[in-house]
DNA sequence: TGTACATCAGTGAACGCGCGTTCACTGATGTAC
DNA sequence: TGTACATCAGTGAACGCGCGTTCACTGATGTAC
């Protein structure tokens, strides 16, 4: 084997790593193979020795966006986990996460083009959504019963997508302040 | 005036209205030009005798795309005018808007895309959220404190938005039961 | 009333461009002797 | 230990294609006489 034993794994990470971060900048359709294998120091040629295919590259990035992003809202709790739902919802809808899609979540940059997208671009966005769920869920009160606990964090998740969305296409201070008032609703929802 | 003064008003309105349920349908990116002329019974030569370019009339679009989907919303409640902000929701979180994207709203469709678009296209979404959130401002129990009322209004927006592009992203019938969460926790959390 | 005309909405060929993808190649590397 | 070799990650020119956009034109229309 005339290469390290790790040496294209890592080469392919570091390729997914700069595209998870360029489509949620940009999104899908912005962002071009060349863009990102420029930001991972290579050259456009060398991408389909890693991958078949743009959309099998977005597919993977979603994989590795998902991972990524969950170690941001980690870092802006100061890196304890969080005590409840509202705990992780509260740092989901912070300013840092809105002023900063290319290390956030993305259901809420990419999710409407990839729920667009091909099979397996669905497939990842489904089982990132599912993962976030199973999470949000054990976050709940346990005391409660199964079906108050899966509509708390149905409705949690959707505000914490939704309020970024929608927080992303306001003027600055105007989305911050509207980041606000979702945070100040769940606080009142999840409070029993 | 050698042509009926109403002519090419009207056939710039047939020309918004295709691309309005075309670029939900399909997204911004994905459909041309050529595609939305077509769809209006026309030749793309003749596109930029109506529009300066693509990024205009996709700004068009989404303002034609709101009254429309308001449209869509009402008849969904069958022609009644909502009674208050849960009743809005319902018809929002249905599945018949989960299965007609042309034909619904357009920060759910286009949200995240139009956030990164030209400031005419985050001009005409940020107008498009300030409307909803003022019609749904005006849905809520007037004896409320403001406070409150703004809360709750920005709290079922972002339920309402957030719902759809997850249920869009997942297969069918999960994005159905996921809906029904979400409408169910906006029951308990929009009822005193 | 009928005809010649001016207008301009719409046509369709053509444009440059950037995209995703392919491929013959280069050259850095670990291995064999 | 040093050298020739085989491997294969990465290069960069080239490809076809479809996009947004332009433009010379066509032909349906209302108006003037």
């Amino acid at each position: 084997m005339p290469w390290p034993k790790e040496h294209k794994a890592q080469t392919r990470t570091r390729i997914v790593h700069e595209a998870a971060a360029a489509l949620r900048e940009r999104g899908l359709a912005d962002v071009g193979v060349a863009e990102i294998m420029q930001r991972a120091g290579l050259t456009h040629g060398g991408f389909y020795g890693h991958f078949r295919s743009k959309d099998e590259l977005i597919a993977d990035a979603v994989a590795h966006a998902a991972r990524d992003s969950d170690a941001s809202l980690a870092a802006l709790r100061g890196g304890v986990p969080p005590r409840d739902a509202l705990d992780e919802a509260t740092a989901y809808l912070s300013a840092e996460h809105l002023a900063h899609p290319e290390r956030g979540c993305p259901i809420a940059a990419n999710g409407a083009e990839l729920a667009r997208g091909t099979s397996e671009m669905r497939a990842s966005i489904g089982a990132e959504i599912r993962r976030r769920f199973a999470r949000l869920l054990e976050l709940c009160p346990v005391r409660s019963a199964l079906a108050r606990r899966k509509r708390e964090t149905a409705g949690a998740l959707a505000c914490m997508v939704g309020g970024m969305v929608l927080a992303r296409a306001l003027p600055d201070a105007e989305g911050r302040e509207l980041l606000g008032e979702v945070r100040a609703f769940l606080k009142d929802a999840l409070t029993p």
